[in-house]
Formats: structure tokens, sequence, C-alpha cells
DNA sequence: ATGAAAGCGCTAACAC
DNA sequence: GTGTTAGCGCTTTCAT
């Protein structure tokens, strides 16, 4: 035998034995099952909160009722668009009673594999997730299995069973209006950074990038594209050297560490975005609006996002899902350039 | 009868059908109990994998096992400081095994209790968070009641059982630093910003610019010192005001939001910070160390706080938890002021 | 309107 | 080394 300490865990049975009732009555008294008198109803819920009845979910689910918990995988949260994100997404976890589980995974797809295993595991009801980049083979060779859990991607899109709800912002013709509208100001030197073509984002905005130069009739110059794998420091290296070289009169930045990290160069260096050199920052980070006379930036909707989350999570609350692809245009906001 | 249309959840009794053993073998194998051959556990392993065997952790929860879960209570998760800690509080999880449910207060008492309700009903090992300000009698009257839970408290403190951890940090110091260095630079006209004295961060950051005043030896001006419900727009507001009576000379923020708010209004109102007017921030968002020469701040140490809450994690883990309290001195950045 | 039994998936405690 | 039993807290089903 084991001295219980702390005072055992209240349960409906605790309730019951107390009432001198049935464990049932206690059950359907406290889920307001109309088989059950008002009065002991009354009493039975008096008594509940009396003793602290906590009810165990742990229960409830291995019935196979299922739970109210919602899984977010993100690369990290530190980032302000990621942040800003979740931040939406958990007022919507309250306000519609689910729990919401935070998994970081740092864009590693085995991260990503043991954070949806845990999800399975405690039987979330859904997963909404950055999908990681695929790098090589393995990953590609063995998808990701979901198992019961309903998937919402979100940013990226992996092809797989094409079962799953996906999210995503279109930033092609931001991108590209952005190269349209610096060539208007008469530049003729604008310099592109972005990610390397492994992510399919980084791909996809070169393309948009380089379809802006076409429809101004701009030549590419190989060498002011610069792409590799996208980060703060990748920024801000790369715009130290395009500053160097001294031929770009105009950057665009196709990410939001590269835009950060790109911005802190410029500023550190003394130079001036949006007089020294034109400068168009990607993701819409407060202080963007209020220093330097503005930055201007490819905008990108995160409330939208976060509400069509909401709008699937709760067509999966009420079994009413379905899963389809929903894009949402990012934007060109000029300020400064 | 029910038709399955989806494949029935693959339980360790699946398995040991499948294998023609007993449930009891299957579990062992899995658990690596060392009663088990070598050959079964490795026979059991194969096919719990090729059968996509996901552990039931309700199960386990139910038997007393306890979870692999820590609730987080924050504000919200859009303010860098609270995105910041989450984000290092989650790889600290990430590492540790432990799934992170992070539940948004928007500092209001009856959420917080919801949130330690739905976190109890899940069984959380422990909850960290930030207690939301009492700003009533029957909050006062009625002291949450965590269960099982084992409790960090996160900045605030909130006097209760006594049994609670508590990691704040002491910015009393720095602030008090942050009024002699304005003084010996000569100003005389020293502004504070800062939170109603309801809060009781807002009655102890007043108090520290006081005795910051008191050792230089200047008088307490009430014209110069405003508080109010912190906010980005109070903060801004309270700027605005004290620019146009134009005495300031220099301005403290002792708030996040609020050092935010008064940095954008500086800006916006196209005034230097460290050239026109002396500006003390508070927090660290990136950009205060490279936008306008650097903004001078009162640092907050989000990652060690983060670390000393993996500590105390890993105390709760293993079971050699000990309550007490840990101080983390905020510091006096000087950059451009 | 109320109660008794069964079972969800798992493992500690006993057999053998 | 392996199998059997029991029970964690809850609700569905079937009595009463």
């Amino acid at each position: 035998m084991r001295w219980q300490i702390v005072a055992a865990r209240v349960t409906i049975k605790t309730i019951a034995k107390d009432l001198g009732i049935s464990h049932m009555t206690v059950s359907r008294a406290l889920s307001d099952n109309p088989n059950v008198q008002e009065e002991t109803r009354k009493l039975v819920r008096k008594r509940a909160a009396e003793l602290g009845y906590i009810k165990n979910a742990a229960a409830t689910a291995m019935r196979g009722d299922g739970t109210r918990i919602l899984g977010l995988l993100l690369p990290n949260i530190a980032n302000e668009f990621y942040a800003k994100f979740a931040n939406d997404l958990a007022w919507s976890c309250e306000r519609l009673g689910f729990q919401l589980i935070i998994h970081l995974t740092g864009d590693d797809a085995l991260a990503e594999r043991k954070a949806v295993q845990q999800l399975r595991e405690v039987q979330a009801k859904a997963v909404i997730l950055v999908p990681a980049p695929i790098q090589n083979v393995e990953d590609a060779a063995a998808p990701q299995d979901f198992g019961g859990l309903d998937v919402v991607q979100l940013i990226r899109q992996r092809p797989v069973t094409g079962e799953e709800t996906a999210i995503i912002v279109e930033d092609a013709g931001a991108i590209c209006d952005a190269v349209v509208h610096l060539h208007g100001r008469g530049h003729r030197e604008i310099a592109f950074i972005g990610a390397s073509s492994a992510l399919s984002s980084g791909r996809n905005r070169l393309k948009a990038f380089r379809a802006g130069l076409k429809k101004c009739g701009l030549k590419r110059s190989p060498a002011l594209i610069r792409t590799a794998p996208p980060s703060f420091d990748m920024g801000a290296a790369t715009t130290r050297d395009l500053l160097r070289e001294g031929r770009a009169t105009a950057i665009v930045c196709a990410g939001f560490e590269i835009s950060n990290g790109s911005l802190n160069a410029l500023l550190t260096e003394g130079r001036k975005p949006g007089r020294d050199l034109a400068f168009i920052g990607y993701g819409d980070p407060s202080f963007y609006t209020w220093i330097e006379g503005g930055i201007s930036t490819i905008s990108v909707p995160v409330t939208p996002l976060a509400e069509q989350v909401l709008q699937v999570l709760e067509g999966i609350a009420t079994g009413k899902e379905q899963s389809s692809t929903f894009a949402f245009d990012a934007e060109l906001i000029i300020r400064n350039s």
C-alpha cells in the first residue's frame, strides 16, 4: 500500500458515493442529460463544484469520443509572421474551446514526423502545419502518415494524397508588381535576394521576379540575383556584398528573414532605404510602417490566413469539412521607395 | 452495427492477434521490458511499424502514468517578448519530449481559469503562466486551484499558496540606472511612461523611477509622470502629448507595448530619438539594435528566463522539483541616448 | 428516472 | 519468458 499524500482525484464515482447514488446519475447530471431529475441535477453539480471535480479528458478520449486538441507545426514562432499567425489561431482556439499544441520543426522533416507522431498519440483532431521542405530522396520516398488527423497545410503545399486542405499565399503578383514599380521609378539595376531553389517558394518567387523584369523589358542579370538558404544573416551578408559592388540601385527581398537582414545591413551601413537605394521588404513587421518614412514591402495577409484556417476548423468541428486549396494574394505596399 | 469506413485503430491487441501472442508481450516488447526474448521483441517492433501502430496516450494517462504535456498561459504571443519566450520554451519542450499547449489569456482572470481547467482535464504536468493581474475583489477572494499541476509563475508573482516557483525579472535597478544615466548626460526634465498603479509591475517601475530621481537629487514632477493602462496606443498618445507640451527632454518607457508606441510616435512626428530627445525603451525588439543608430533600452533577459524555466521543468520531470523564486536582472543598454 | 454491466487501450501484479 | 486478470474514468446499452 502506498500512502496518498495528496488528495485522490475526484471522479464521478467519488461524487456518487458521497451522494449515495449511482455514478451514472452523476454522469448524466453533469452532461445535462434530460433523464435526470432537476433536483438531483442541481445537487450533483453543487457537490461536484464543492469537491473540485475535474472531468478526465483521457477517459473521454479513450472511449473514442475524440479530443478538443489541435496541433500547430511551425518552423519557429520568433518570426513576426509565424508569431502573429499563431497568435490569431490561438485566439480562435480559445473561442472554439480547443487546446492548441504548438510544435516547432525548424523546417526539419524528422522533427515534423516526431511532432505528428506525438499529436497522433494524443489523438489531436487536426494539425495545421507549414510542411518542412523536402530535402532529400528519403523524405520524398516516405510520405508522412497523418492517420486520423485532419490536415491543413500552410504557406507551402506538399503534393501528398491530395486530401488535405491547403492555405497558401500567392505572392507572385506582388513580386512582379514590385519590379514594375521600381522600373517605373527609373530603376534599371534591380537586385533580388531570395531563397535557394531547393525551396519551392524560392523557385516561385524568383520566377515572379523574372516575370517582372520581362514585363518591363529589362534583361536578366545573373549578377543581381542572389539566392541561398534564407536567413537573417544571409540577407545581411548578401546586401553588404551588393552595396560593395555598387551596381544595384534597388533591392527586392523575397523572404521574411532575408528582408530583416537586408534592412539591417542597409541601416548599419548608413544607407537610407528609400533615398540612397530603393528597398522592397517582405512581410509586415509593424516597425516597417514607421521607420525611415515607412518601408515598402510585399505584404502577406496574416489575419485572412488565420481566419481561413478558422473556417476550415469550424468545418472540421462540425464534420462539414471539405478539402481544397485557398490562396491569398500578397500585396505590394509602397511607402518610401 | 456501424460500417467502419476507415481502418480501425491499431492497438497492442491488434498486433498480438496478428502475431498470435499475448498483448502483454507486445506491450513489454514495445516498452523495452527486459522480460522479452530479443527475437520476439524485434518481431513485434517490426510488425507494429508495418501496421502503423500508434500508442494511445489517453490509455497511458488514464492508468495514472501522467502525461508529457505542459501548459503555457500568456496574455498573447504577438508581443516580441512573449513570442521569443514561447519560442525558447517550445524548443526546450521538443528536446525533452514534452507537448506544449498554449493558451492566451489577454490578462483576463476568467480566461486564465478556463485555461487552467482545460489543462487539468488533460492532466498536464505543469503550467507556466503570467498570472493575470487581480482586478477586483472577486478574483482575490477566489484564488485559482491548480490541483495536481506544478505551477511556474512568470514575470508577475501572485501571492498564493507559496508553493509555486516564480521566475521574475527585476527591472528596478535598470530603471533607476536609466534616470541616473540621463541625468549624467545633462537631462533634468525626464518623463516616465508606465502602466497604471493597478498593476504591481506599474507600481514597482514607477517606484524605481522615483528612486532614480532621488538618487540624482532631481525633484519629482507629476506633470512628467504618465501612467495608464499600458498599450501601444497609450504609449504613442502619451508621447505625442509630451512632445506638444515641449517640456521633457528625455523619455523613459516602462513597458513593452508602451515603448513601441512611444518610439512610433517619436519617429512619425519626425523626432530623432537620441538626438532631438533622449529615449530609453523597454524590451529587446531586434530592430532596436539597428535603427536610429541603436535605441537605448531596458533589456529584459528572455533566454535566461526560458532557461531557468527549463531547469525547473527538468526538476519536475525527474521529480526533484523544489519551489522558489528566481529573479533575473534587467539591464540598461545605452546605445544612442 | 435510475442503476448495472461492459468496454475503450494500456500496464502492474500475479500466475505459470 | 509469457499469459491472465484487473482496473484506471467515462458513457453507451440494456435492464428495472
